[in-house]
DNA sequence: AAGTAAATGTCGACG
DNA sequence: CGTCGACGTTTACTT
């Protein structure tokens, strides 16, 4: 079970710069509730008045600065930035920097409501269904959900450029091209099928068919497929879902989507 | 200043259902540190194993659960959620659903390490420079740091279907087509470039030119743009945020991106 | 409400 | 390390 390192209720700053200074050596993951303003240059660029924030580290050196509204953080940093505290003219200062590209993120706090360190962790183990791999996979499999006498002959691969999600072969031997969307699809994923079959078609394949597959579609992605005699046809989630129950759920190792048949690398860190 | 409305460490299931129940009702911003599992239905859906989590509830009901590594939450709830507490079979239960989409996240905890709740808090001003429509106008207001003898006509025009970010008129008098990024752009960039230029060429502007202006570009992005007889300019960020420098700031006022020209904050120091 | 594009997007995979 | 595409993307903005 996971231990409360530290539970600072009101600290003076020093001591919560102190333990901070503690707490982040030993690579806890940190909680520091505080009135703090928040400086932020790289890609972009932002600062912000002082306000309240909830700052949190974790074990990997992500960042992130909550407000007291919204979803989104107000600043953050990915994971692997280098974070330090230091006391600096009578304030806390927080730094986290990363490094390729640049980027500082400097919060620095007037008052400490909370500051808290949790030692061993667990991370749960995630587990996310439908995945865009595994809609793929399972469609890979019973290609009749899409139509008759098509035999799919690769996935995942490499055009100049991009990736094909799927190719088959129809009835008629003519190759389909599949581009797969877990969501309704839009424009831009209609481009992106034409930019494949135009590729194809410039390399000799006169005969491709290209196939747009999701559960519903954008007015102008039919559109612009009508017009480049493309062709979309809707997967049925439940279909999907339904042949999904079937196999091994899908496990989100540090990311989002591993899927079945690839067995790949555990790696942390 | 923000009071601290509780701090219980490692309190009973029960006193911290009762404590995180009098939080919510009172709207205040919830933090809670611990041991829980996480169920997730909605557009996908997810589930987690016990594991050690922090849950955020924000003021307006967002919800974010994270866990001890990752920036990216393993799960959440957008502003407007319904957020409840309750004991379950044994367990502490919090529920947080939101209609349309329907979508349910519920947790259910084991073990609480911390729970605390803070009133009163200040929201910080918030100033993020250099959006892309910053970037847009500046440009706008200073063609030559594109090319000598450019004339803008035309900002954020719809086409069918999307919207040009920019057009021009060259010194040769021949219509320019400008997308802009403001960081590197990739294939996706200039395919979208592609397709503007081709609705427009289709249209009768035989001469269009198609310009991509970003700092930098991937490999694939500029095949592409070659291959298509478009073309692609550098812009210098630095260049762009002096001019930046002389304008008012931009404020995020919920969100992103406000810029300037629609009556807007005043700058910052 | 639906569609479209931006984002400090982040994240994972692969060359 | 660069390039690429997915994401419960979220968010803002326009029709």
């Amino acid at each position: 079970m996971a231990t409360l390192r530290r539970a600072l209720v009101e600290p003076p700053l020093e001591d919560a710069a102190r333990a901070l200074q503690g707490l982040l050596t030993a690579h806890r993951w940190v909680v520091l509730w505080g009135r703090c303003r928040a400086d932020y240059e790289g890609r972009g660029a932002s600062s912000s008045g002082e306000g309240d924030v909830l700052v949190v580290v974790k074990e990997d050196r992500s960042v992130i600065v909550h407000g007291p509204r919204g979803f989104r953080p107000l600043n953050w940093q990915p994971s692997g930035a280098a974070v330090t505290a230091s006391m600096r003219e009578g304030l806390l200062e927080l730094r986290a920097v990363r490094k390729s590209p640049r980027e500082t993120l400097t919060l620095t706090c007037s008052r400490v409501y909370l500051l808290s360190g949790l030692e061993g962790a667990v991370e749960p183990e995630f587990h996310m269904y439908l995945s865009e791999a595994e809609i793929r996979d399972i469609l890979a499999s019973n290609p009749s959900l899409i139509e008759e006498g098509l035999r799919i002959v690769g996935v995942e691969r490499p055009v100049d450029p991009g990736f094909v999600d799927m190719y088959g072969i129809d009835r008629e031997g003519r190759l389909v091209v599949f581009e797969i969307k877990r969501v309704k699809a839009g424009e831009s994923a209609a481009r992106q099928l034409l930019r494949y079959v135009e590729t194809l078609r410039s390399r000799g394949h006169a005969r491709v068919r290209g196939v747009l597959l999701a559960p519903d579609f954008t007015e102008s992605a039919i559109r612009l497929l009508e017009a480049s005699g493309l062709e979309h046809a809707r997967i049925d989630p439940r279909a999907i879902y339904e042949m999904a129950g079937r196999r091994r759920s899908v496990k989100r190792v540090r990311g989002l989507t591993e899927y079945l048949g690839k067995g790949s690398a555990p790696g942390r860190g």
